[in-house]
RNA sequence: UGGGGAAUGGUGUAAUGGUAACACUCCGGUUUUUGGUACCGUCAUUCUAGGUUCGAGUCCUAGUUCCCCAG
């Protein structure tokens, strides 16, 4: 029985997981679902799941920037080759299989974006605009279109029978920071297959199935940027950001130049060539006097922070009825890092996520994701970061 | 110009005469479906030329450069 027992539980899992794709589906035998395709493994699996699972599937997969330039560049989604594995992919599973050209749409509602936020001294979250504009609006739309009752996407993230979204039981590959501006009605239509299956079994289940992208490298880096370098793509698209200025000190002191705010973002230590001891971290970026204000760690604590482009999906009314009554929250400002407690609160006309403790190396541009303080794995929404307050008086 | 002091890697410092340490920076890497952080690793024979000594960054001589005081 020993001798068996490796395929046979492999083979249980293939089963359970053809089960929880029905279930995370919930539509009848036969639906039509699309299966957004980039190429990489997750994707193709939640493809083949579906197949499996006896719904009639369209895969669609997005021609998203120039596949010539992301050619050789292994782990980068939606163009050249992924494009290629998609197609060779859908046809191995026995799908539908479309490809769309949205190279002007990314570029006007991603790749602009990105250049004109860091212009702003802000740092951006392309991945966040992508999912939001292109994958869930857009795409969305063509779902519809082609007369589908559900989209389902290789995330890992889970949408409940009850229209929550939730994080992803592999807490290692929860994707939620990610989708946090997914709205109601985009999350009705919405399908996660992935929730409840950790990476290394979706692995399996490629393997399995004979895909040839089982063993293919996780994506990651910005995917339209070759080789990690985003300067050299903003340089290119916005010359203006390479313009000099002063590196300058939270106690006034003028310690270098650098070569455009475009290449800085808070919280950065390396690049600063700046020796003075100790180390030194970007605190602040003055767009407009073109300066990158540097100090040691302790001044990128933050207190507070300042939304904008707010998403909720709590129970409250909406994010402002929540902050009314100082809601509170954890509040998580980076994609690896844990959640923390924090509360909201409404000023004004403004809505801010006040830590009770401080957080590091908070950028505006940045998402804060909200979670519920009772149920941790429920996401309540959140929202761009617009700006922040620091801990310590400066 | 007279007097005094100092000259160590990219920066700032350390090393009872016995074969160069620390922090920061830079570069490389690990981690990561954003940027960043964190972590790991590489980088000097001690201004130049002589001399003393078994042995000198560390003592002596000269030169060079810099700083301070006096003009």
């Amino acid at each position: 029985m020993t001798v068996c027992a490796v395929p046979l539980i492999q083979s249980a899992d293939l089963d359970a997981a053809i089960e929880a794709t029905r279930q995370s589906v919930g539509l009848p035998q036969g639906a039509r679902v699309v299966a957004a395709m980039s190429g990489g493994v997750d994707s193709t699996v939640v493809a083949a799941l579906l197949h499996q699972a006896g719904y009639e599937v369209i895969g669609v997969t997005l021609q998203l920037y120039d596949h010539g330039a992301a050619l050789k560049k292994t782990g980068a989604c939606c163009a050249g080759q992924d494009i290629h594995d998609a197609r060779m992919a859908a046809e191995k599973i026995g799908i539908a299989h479309y490809v769309l050209d949205y190279e002007s749409r990314f570029r006007d509602s991603v790749i602009e974006e990105f250049a004109d936020s860091y212009l702003r001294g802000e740092t951006p979250v392309p991945c966040i605009r992508c999912n939001q504009s292109v994958k869930f609006h857009d795409l969305l739309d063509v779902a519809r279109d082609l007369g589908a009752l559900a989209m389902a996407t290789g995330h890992y993230v889970e949408r409940s029978t009850d229209g929550q979204l939730r994080r992803a039981s592999d807490q290692s590959r929860d994707q939620s920071y990610f989708l946090f501006a997914t709205t109601r009605a985009q999350l009705d239509f919405l399908r996660f297959p992935l929730a409840g299956i950790p990476k290394p079994q979706v692995r399996d289940i490629a393997q399995q199935l004979g895909l040839k992208i089982a063993h293919k490298p996780d994506s990651q880096d910005i995917c339209f940027v070759p080789e990690g370098k985003y300067t050299t793509l903003i340089n290119k698209l916005r010359p203006q950001g390479m313009e000099k200025g002063d590196i300058r000190h939270i106690d006034g002191r003028v310690l270098g130049k650098h070569d455009g705010i475009t290449g800085y973002t808070i919280g950065q230590r390396r690049g600063l060539n700046v020796a003075v001891g100790e180390p030194l971290f970007v605190t602040r970026i003055d767009a407009d006097a073109r300066a990158v204000i540097v100090g040691p760690r302790e001044a990128l604590l933050t207190r507070a922070l300042t939304l904008k482009e707010t998403n909720w999906l709590g129970d409250e009314a909406d994010l402002l009825a929540a902050a009314r009554a100082n809601k509170p929250v954890l509040a998580r400002v980076r994609s690896t890092r844990p959640p923390v407690l924090a509360r909201l609160i409404a000023t004004d006309d403004r809505i801010e996520v006040e830590f009770d403790g401080a957080e590091e190396g908070v950028a505006p541009g940045q998402a804060c994701v909200l979670y519920d303080t009772a149920d941790d794995g429920r996401v309540l929404g959140g929202g761009f970061i617009a700006s922040t307050r620091a801990a310590l008086a400066s």
